[in-house]
DNA sequence: TTATAAATATACCAATCGGTATATAAAAAC
DNA sequence: GTTTTTATATACCGATTGGTATATTTATAA
C-alpha cells in the first residue's frame, strides 16, 4: 500500500462516520477536511469529488457491519443460532465496532432513495445480499432438520430485515432502550418459531 | 382564514413533499420558492425561517397519514380491523392521498437523529404516539375477548411499526412490490394470531 | 545524490446557501 | 374613496458550497 492508497484509507475512514450522521447532502467538503486534518488539495488529489467518497466511505461502513455479523457468526454452530446473531449484535451493538450514526443501509436508504441514485442502488444491492444471506441460512436450516420444512425463508428473511431496521429507527429515535429490547425480542420469537 | 394564513398553508402544503423527499438539509430556499412559485420575501413573511417552514411541513405531512388511517379504521368495527388498516393502507397506499417521498416519520427520523433535535423530537413524538394508538386498540381488543389476555400490547405495538417501517424502507429502495407485500403479510399474520 | 514523479497545500473560482432591509403592491379598515 | 395596515417582490448581504489551477512539498527511482 503506498501513500496515496494510505491516504485514501485515511480518508474514508475518518469521513465514513461523518457522512453516516449527516447524511451525504449534510456532509460539506470542510466537515471532510476538519475529519481529516487534510486540506481540499490532498482530499481531491485522491478522489474525484463528494460522489467518490461518499460512495466508498458507505462500502466501509457496510463492510464493518458485515465484518462483525460474520465474526459472530463463525462463533456459532445451528443455523438457529446463527440467525440469532443479528438480535444479539444489534441488540448490544455497543460492544461492537459498529459505524457511528447507525445503520448505513437505513441511513443511506432514506437519503438517497429520492435524490441519489448511485447510493441508491448500493444501498438496494445491500439490502438483496443480505436477504439472500438469511434465506440461505434458513434453507440450509431447513435441510438440516433443524427448522419446519414450510417455512418461507424469503419471507422470514425480509421480515426479520425490516424488523430490525425499523427497531434501529425507533430506538435511536426515542432513545429508550427497553424499546428496543422489546422488538429484538419478537425478532428472537420469530426465529425460535421456524 | 385571512391572506396571510391563505398562504402559510399554501406554502406548506407546496413544500411538504419537498421536504419529504430531498430532506430538511436537502430542500434549498430555491426550491421552495420553485415549488410555491412565491419569491423568498413572501416565504419568509410568514415564516421565520426554513426550521418553522420545516417543522409546519411535518405536521402536515404527519396529518395527512392520520388522516388517512383514521377515516378506514372508522369504517372498521373490530379491533383486529381496525389493526389490520395499517396493513391494508401501507400495501395500497397509492390509493391513498400519501404524502409524497414516503413516510414522514421514517424519513425525518433518520435524517434529524444526529442533526436536528427539533425535528428529532417531533418525530420521537409521532412514535410514541402511533404505539399508543396500537397499544390502546389492542387493550381494547383484550378486554372485548377478541385478543388473547397474555398478548403484550406495547411490544405488539412497537413490533408492528417497526416492521411497517423497515417494509416501507426496503419497498421504497428496491422497488419491488412482492417484497412489500411478503412483510406486510407477515404483519397480517401477527394481528390475526392476536 | 540528484532527477523525476507523486502527493499535498495554497489560493482562488463562480454558484448557491440562508437570511434581511427596503420598496412596492394589495387588502382591510375607516 | 382614502388611509392604514398587511403581504409580496426586489435587490442585496456575508458565508459557504463543491470544485480547480497551480505552487510546494514529499516520496521514489536512477
Amino acid at each position: 500500500m503506498n501513500k496515496a492508497e494510505k491516504t485514501r484509507q485515511f480518508i474514508v475512514e475518518m469521513t465514513a462516520p461523518v457522512f453516516n450522521e449527516k447524511g451525504y447532502t449534510g456532509t460539506s467538503l470542510n466537515d471532510m477536511t476538519n475529519a481529516t486534518g487534510l486540506t481540499k488539495g490532498s482530499i481531491y488529489g485522491n478522489f474525484a469529488n463528494k460522489d467518490e467518497v461518499a460512495l466508498a466511505c458507505f462500502d466501509y461502513n457496510l463492510k464493518k457491519v458485515g465484518t462483525i455479523i460474520r465474526q459472530e457468526m463463525d462463533k456459532k454452530d445451528t443455523c438457529r443460532d446463527k440467525l440469532l446473531v443479528y438480535v444479539h449484535v444489534y441488540q448490544n451493538f455497543l460492544k461492537h465496532p459498529f459505524p457511528a450514526g447507525g445503520c448505513p443501509i437505513l441511513n443511506t436508504a432514506i437519503e438517497a432513495d429520492d435524490t441519489h441514485p448511485l447510493l441508491k442502488q448500493k444501498a438496494a444491492d445491500a439490502v438483496i445480499t443480505w436477504k439472500g444471506l438469511i434465506a440461505g441460512l434458513i434453507e440450509k436450516g431447513i435441510a438440516a432438520g433443524e427448522f419446519s420444512k414450510d417455512v418461507n425463508s424469503e419471507q422470514v428473511a425480509l421480515t426479520m430485515i425490516a424488523t430490525i431496521e425499523g427497531c434501529i429507527m425507533i430506538a435511536k429515535l426515542t432513545g429508550k432502550i427497553n424499546y428496543r429490547n422489546s422488538i429484538m425480542q419478537s425478532v428472537e420469537k420469530m426465529i425460535n418459531e421456524l
